[in-house]
DNA sequence: GTGGACTCGATTTTT
DNA sequence: TCGAGTCCAC
């Protein structure tokens, strides 16, 4: 056994190494919460190459969150020397699955330069289809984008869904569904479901394809597996087929998000599908106190298991967990906002090893004032994202129409932006000949016969926009494809346009600094993988403008931008919903509003999903290391009118002598909660005489 | 294009 | 109740 890899192994536990051992079949890795999965997963990765003589590029690690992929990769990376980690796989799903398609564009039937669709260019397209014969409101189109959805991680396709079809709705959301997949192909674009669909349906079709991909991958390793849905599971298992040499890491306690198509059921259907399946729990939490996991096992003990498990620690016992009672919800706010600031000094703590988390993103309204009142510096997950922003809508656009022409999204979304005087009017006239010809809206700028079907001032203005587009096209293949990007920005004046249309100038400034930012972001995005590129250059016959769409569809994943803020690593309060926190930790763990109907949630109790709540505030509370507290209020303002609460259920469910209660009305000394029945009693006198 | 009146909804959202 | 989003009149 090579040194390096024998010491990093000294430092796992028995069951961990026992993870990392169990290379010859299928592997189920049960990771309780703070557990030490991740240093599995590189080790193993590490163990594979060093040990086992695998060669890295046949190893394929995915996890769910491009941060979690950067964060693996980064510890992976520190693991192998000079060039063991060539060629290695860690990414998403989805851009594994973008991979394969790129890889397979012939067998798939696409052409180079397809577009791939983030959910509002999906919408877009839909909103189009569906008001062609009435106009349909906003739910409806959600609602069938949703059905869509889960119709693809289904891995429905249109057909079957139309047969299926319960009722009238789901017969048009299948319709609809029909339609949409039609054009999507024909504007040579894919949606973000397509990533998985598209390459499970293919390798399950094409046994030539089957086998390329097999013989390419001969180790998968699977993080968060229990938020895979049932096309991830697929994806995984027709690549590991007979090999059947893969380890999944997950947990079925946290699985939080089977309201998104999450199959936690996927870590028994493994059990089944792989009889040989090697079963391996780590229970050891090297994060909270003992405190904190007793109430963490007790509270996860009301749900129903197919695997036991029991995390321990010897982190000492820690304190209590505080429960502070709150006459209302902004009593609540108040009271964590003034309890970090002299809880920072007491624990001589820094901003940043403080969280709040909570169910709902309202909750931190009140919250935000307050700290902003004690003048406490926080960060807010969440908001609007950089790529809904108008201005990088309309750059993607222009880079989409660039490299995919027959993109007719993006072709109308900026064919008159800036001005160019064409209006509806010629755009309908245009978009008729072009479903005559067949043809995408920009080839049928092109066509000599457009002549007869519009005035000529209108041809000649498509014609200037089509032109100025070919010229870009030009340019870039013709060499530095991101200077001619720059280049086209400016010629067009894209930035005069801004600050027309801004409400004052420095609105427009900032927007135009948003597009040079997205630029140099791709720019980045392109440098990013040096050697794959230099491999993929070798191997095919990679152009820049290949770069530059592989870039693209990066972007449109999130991948690289959202890089940038996180390397913001300023001294905040950590502000979270509950969901967001997953694969988190902090020292101290500030849990708001464990009141029934909150938290669990009144949505997931009417539809009978309270396992799933339980879950959530499992997650939370595991997020914990040293101290926890969980607050509620005993009054809300709820839809403009104020609510009474009860307690969380959740609350009955710790371990009692585990919790210091703080401001709870009946467990107050026997004298006093007498007095208040005496008052109650004199209350009800009072009212019925 | 814009702002004021009006309507509607109110849980979480890895890519 | 409050706020975001939509729609219409100017």
């Amino acid at each position: 056994m090579t040194p390096s890899i024998a010491s990093r192994l000294a430092k796992l536990n028995p069951r961990q190494q026992e993870a990392v051992r169990a290379i010859d079949g299928p592997c189920l890795v049960l990771a309780g919460a703070g557990s030490g999965k991740t240093s599995v997963i590189t080790t193993k990765i590490a163990y594979l190459v060093q040990e086992c003589g695998m060669s890295a590029r046949r190893i394929a690690a995915v996890t769910f969150t491009n941060k979690a992929a950067r964060e693996m990769k980064e510890r992976v990376g520190q693991m192998l020397q000079g060039r063991e980690g060539h060629g290695l796989t860690v990414s998403t799903f989805h851009t594994l699955g973008l991979n394969i398609i790129r890889g397979e564009l012939k067998a798939l039937g696409y052409k180079p330069g397809f577009s791939l669709f983030d959910p509002e260019d999906a919408k877009a397209l839909l909103r189009d289809l569906m008001n062609k014969d009435a106009q349909v409101d906003a739910e409806a189109i959600n609602q069938v984008q949703a059905a869509i959805s889960n119709w693809k991680n289904d891995l429905v396709l249109p057909g079957q869904a139309l047969s299926h079809a319960a009722d009238d709705g789901e017969q048009f959301a299948a319709r609809v569904y029909e339609a949409y997949v039609r054009h999507l192909k024909a504007y040579n674009a894919v949606d973000f479901d397509d990533l998985i669909l598209l390459p499970v349906t293919l390798l399950r079709d094409d046994p030539e394809a089957l086998a390329r991909w097999r013989r390419k991958i001969h180790y998968m390793l699977v993080d968060e597996y229990q938020d895979t849905n049932v096309s991830q599971y697929q994806l995984v298992r027709m690549l590991m087929g007979e090999r059947q040499t893969f380890t999944v890491v997950g947990d079925d306690d946290q699985s939080i998000y089977a309201w998104r198509g999450a199959r936690p059921e996927n870590l028994v259907t493994l059990g089944e599908d792989f009889p040989r399946l090697n079963v391996i729990k780590l229970e050891q939490n090297y994060r909270s106190t003992g405190t904190i996991l007793r109430a963490a096992n007790t509270l996860i003990g009301n749900n129903p298991h197919v695997y036991e498990k029991t995390l321990w620690s010897n982190m000492g016992q820690g304190e209590a967990i505080r429960v502070v009672v709150n006459r209302h919800e902004e009593a609540e706010a108040e009271r964590v906002a003034s309890e970090i600031l002299t809880r920072r000094i007491k624990e001589r703590a820094e901003w940043r090893d403080f969280a709040v988390l909570y169910r709902g993103n309202f909750q931190a309204r009140l919250l935000e004032l307050k700290l902003q009142h004690y003048q406490v510096p926080y960060k807010l997950s969440g908001g609007t994202s950089f790529f809904s922003r108008g201005e990088i809508k309309d750059a993607m656009a222009y880079l989409r129409l660039l490299i995919n022409p027959a993109d007719d999204n993006a072709f109308l979304r900026i064919v008159n932006v800036p001005r160019r005087e064409i209006g509806p009017g010629t755009l309908e006239k245009l978009a008729n000949y072009a479903t005559d010809r067949g043809t995408s809206l920009f080839a049928a700028c092109h066509e000599l016969g457009l002549a007869e079907q519009l005035p000529t001032r209108a041809v000649e203005r498509l014609g200037r926009f089509t032109h100025f587009i070919d010229g870009v096209r030009r340019r870039m293949d013709g060499g530095d494809a991101l200077a001619a990007i720059r280049e086209m920005l400016r010629d067009m004046d894209y930035e005069a346009w801004l600050y027309q249309n801004a409400s004052a100038p420095t609105i427009a400034e900032r927007r135009m600094a948003n597009v040079w930012t997205l630029i140099d972001q791709l720019e980045k995005s392109m440098q990013a993988d040096p050697e794959d590129r230099a491999e993929e250059a070798t191997a095919s016959t990679a152009t820049e403008t290949d770069d530059v769409e592989s870039a693209i569809s990066r972007l449109v994943l999130r991948d690289i931008l959202e890089q940038q803020a996180e390397e913001d690593d300023s001294d905040r309060v950590q502000l979270l919903t509950m969901h967001a926190s997953k694969g988190l930790e902090f020292p101290h763990v500030y849990l708001m509003g464990l009141e029934e109907e909150l938290l669990p949630h009144r949505n997931a109790i009417e539809v009978g999903t309270v396992e799933e709540e339980r879950r959530l505030a499992y997650v939370g509370i595991t997020r914990a290391r040293r101290t926890l507290t969980l607050t509620l209020a005993r009054q809300r303002k709820a839809y403009g009118e104020l609510m009474d609460c009860t307690p969380s259920r959740f609350l009955d469910e710790l371990p009692e002598d585990a919790l210091e209660w703080e401001g709870r009305a009946d467990r107050e000394d026997p004298e006093k909660k007498q007095a208040r029945g005496q008052d109650a009693i004199a209350g009800l006198r009072s009212l019925l005489g």
